[in-house]
DNA sequence: CCGCGCCATGTAATCGGTTTCATACCAGTC
DNA sequence: GACTGGTATGAAACCGATTACATGGCGCGG
């Protein structure tokens, strides 16, 4: 058995007794080809199990076959299911996921993703990244995936970051906590933002208003989170509650205190940010708000694949968010039996 | 501001007033051309932000310019962290990582997968492929990753498996215990029956022998872990240590352990398998083996390219496994202070 | 019976690079 | 001064598909 060449389009035309135009129609566009012929072509192709050559086909047909994600690190979870709602999506239309951690290469690797021939369509998953490098005439269609880079004009696929942070405030003002203190993001960032503004929308529905002292800045690390608590602790007037703007600091905050002797939510209530998969493994289990981000990653593709095909993208798309109260809010015996949702 | 049409290669080649292959050559291999040439070459190409067509050139190299990667479910961030190591290797030398999540398009779309044109070469994350679908001698190389598929001959590399199995009995029984128990994995995986062999290697290590009934088979998701839990307590004879085929299992079984009043360890000790990152914030942590993931990604990687150079491979590359102690094992009190660790 | 139009198909241009082969030039050697 | 060898470069083939354009045949209306 000798290592056979690939069989090109030339060799499948030839069994089958046609030009290669009629190949490529019969395999492209069966419609337009006569049934008899279809039937021989198709014949070829199976016997010489023939498969179209990606880069020929992409070169003439000036594509790229495929859409890159650009995300700040692929190990955190956080973005994996997004990553997996954006391949299913992209596997219905035939196009490739290509991924790339921006944190290596630097941007000279980088700027040369911007390019028309490399992939189709653009999905940005970091608001770390310079927008001139997405500034060039060859660079391809581009969505913003959950974070927003200022400066750089593109639509955007987002969670209502704003509304969730209302709903977490609405949860523990039900719950008759009118001191609430709140740990956000980096300052800089477009989800502190958006967050910032939901909590106080949340708080002036409620006609409460925040302190100053009670307002606490991390950087979305667990890390930061515990020295959150540290300064939490220190205030001569505690809160009775907290809304932190993602999981892994509410995770750390919620660990310093516990070995403060605080007790969660009996002393301080804890609300986060994200529903990543600790969330619920937590002791207590942790009150937050839910990111459908399968369904992010989907609808970012949809919008990229209408971009791309020249229709009309709606410059800003906004994907609901749910509470999902747990046990850092309701307190155990509320929930102990659903301990495993 | 018209919209430009990307430069080619010829206008850059008109514009320094050279040819196109000394275009070509310039940019691939500089030190052929002359210092002047050189000059004006990459003067041409800054000045019409020249980017070759990546579809034209992988045409001509008869390459591909990008690694697929096929994992069974790209939201378990099981994979993210072995990803991102892959996607870090692979940057090293400007080839692209392809994903694609198999439980989606069916086996359909996954045989196109297998081409030499669409790849040149092909990380496999899924054992339950059909090693027919890469049977084709258009198949690029493979290196099959963590999992093995029976019946595809392929170099692998994998975690050692019976080494961490085996760390984890030396473990309990270093501690005392005498009396272990397993929770395997389906019997038909690889993985199970690698950390089988490392299970009983270990008790024979300790002179210990299995017993039969302390042999449950789950299929390494938390609610098989729970399931498992009720086994065990029916048991007339219970074990005082459980060895869990992965982290997930054994999540589920402490938890419904702990909800039937059964104290972890003091009543049963439990050690898991992977290290995801669940297992250090259970309540008690997770004693488990931790697998270097990001490693076995670039190792894999590393694999793969010498297999496309064409030079030899080591059929087998095993990652060491190193065993984390944790509460699940220990106690609390022993590690009290560790538990952010 | 002519001519129009449609349908199925073939011919050949095209996509944009890389690389082989040929050539011109120059320095060094006898 | 002819010859050799090496270096820098250009002309053109080539990668393998898709598709614009051309063509031939056939049915049908006038």
């Amino acid at each position: 058995m000798r290592q056979e060449r690939a069989a090109r389009i030339k060799d499948v035309a030839r069994i089958a007794g046609v030009s290669t135009a009629t190949v490529s129609r019969t395999l492209s566009n069966p419609d337009i080809v006569s049934e008899e012929t279809r039937r021989s072509v198709l014949a070829a192709v199976k016997a010489t199990r023939y498969s179209a050559n990606v880069a020929a086909r992409n070169l003439r047909r000036q594509q790229a076959g495929g859409v890159l994600a650009l995300a700040p690190n692929l190990a955190n979870p956080f973005f994996s299911e997004i990553l997996a709602g954006m391949s299913e999506a992209l596997a219905e239309r035939r196009l490739n996921l290509i991924v790339a951690d921006t944190q290596f290469g630097g941007s000279s690797q980088l700027v040369q993703y911007a390019d028309r021939s490399r992939a189709d369509g653009l999905l940005i998953l970091d608001s770390r990244l310079d927008p001139a490098l997405f500034a060039g005439a060859q660079c391809p269609p581009i969505v913003q995936v959950c974070e927003e880079i200022e400066g750089l004009q593109s639509p955007r696929v987002v969670a209502d970051n704003a509304g969730g942070a209302a709903a977490a405030v609405a949860h523990l003002v039900e719950l008759g906590h009118t001191r609430i203190a709140r740990l956000a993001g980096p300052p800089d960032n477009s989800l502190t933002r958006w967050r910032d503004a939901g909590f106080r929308r949340g708080m002036d529905a409620a006609g409460l208003s925040g302190r100053g002292d009670w307002h606490l800045t991390g950087d979305f690390s667990m890390e930061s989170g515990r020295t959150a608590a540290a300064r939490l602790l220190a205030l001569p007037d505690r809160p009775s509650a907290i809304v932190c703007d993602n999981d892994e600091m509410a995770c750390g905050l919620m660990s310093a205190l516990i070995r403060s002797g605080i007790d969660i939510p009996g002393d301080i209530a804890v609300a986060g940010f994200d529903d990543i998969e600790l969330s619920r493994h937590l002791t207590p289990t942790l009150t937050t708000v839910h990111q459908p981000r399968r369904r992010i990653g989907r609808e970012a593709v949809r919008q990229l694949l209408l971009a791309i095909d020249g229709a009309d993208v709606a410059e800003r798309t906004v994907i609901p968010c749910t509470l999902v109260p747990r046990q850092s809010t309701l307190g155990r015996e509320a929930l102990s039996d659903q301990a495993a949702s």
